[in-house]
DNA sequence: CAACTAAATGAGTATATGTTCATATATATA
DNA sequence: TATATATATGAACATATACTCATTTAGTTG
């Protein structure tokens, strides 16, 4: 599956994914999620955000397909449905690592 | 490397590489590299977007060090920098094409 | 039913960014 | 040196989106 080969609103809808990763709020969230599932109230706390905006990036996240949501009683707790995520963001990590790291030892010499 | 490690810093570095891929035209200039190096002339017929769009885009995708550039005579060539860039497409791709083909094969029941 | 709580949302504002037009810069060539 | 060409960039504008405040919605419990 090449990019080349992808027509303009597939193109769309990968910019859209990427979009969607863009916001450190988000990826706080994400990274919130990761040792499980937690609900609104716990994630506002954590990540000491307004109760609306983490809402709002709930939604984003949901919409994409990379949050699921559960409802129990009045608490809707949110987990990670998209398990490529870590993967992501790991190749990302590491390679801002390995620029960062080579800038770090250009300036030693 | 986990992302719930990261610090604030690293995840707006984080964030702002993956914005960077949330732009369609420059997904597709992107691609049009994929088959090797190109001058920005070249760029700017195969994708139809101005001369003076084309090249914002490539500074921040060069910016970014996803894009090398190597300057003959009046040409500038731009080249893929970072090959993880396929990696990232691709996991995003397969990922949509699940996701679309799950809806699909939902409709037809 | 009334009071309470958790989460979602409408409206408004501020900021970031994609795009274009016109022009500047750099390099080549007559 | 004058002219032509490729690319970059300043300025202006339009649009998208992150954020907040106030309120609504949905569900629980007295």
């Amino acid at each position: 599956m090449k990019a080349h080969k992808l027509p303009p609103e597939a193109l769309e809808l990968v910019a859209a994914r990427f979009r969607v990763l863009g916001e450190p709020n988000r990826l706080r969230l994400i990274a919130a999620l990761e040792q499980g599932e937690k609900n609104v109230s716990k994630l506002v706390s954590e990540t000491e955000l307004t109760q609306a905006n983490v809402s709002r990036h709930l939604q984003t996240l949901t919409e994409a397909g990379l949050l699921g949501r559960r409802k129990e009683g009045l608490n809707v707790y949110y987990f990670i449905a998209d398990e490529s995520l870590f993967k992501l963001c790991d190749l990302v990590c590491s390679r801002l690592q390995k620029d960062l790291s080579a800038k770090a030892a250009a300036f030693k010499r």
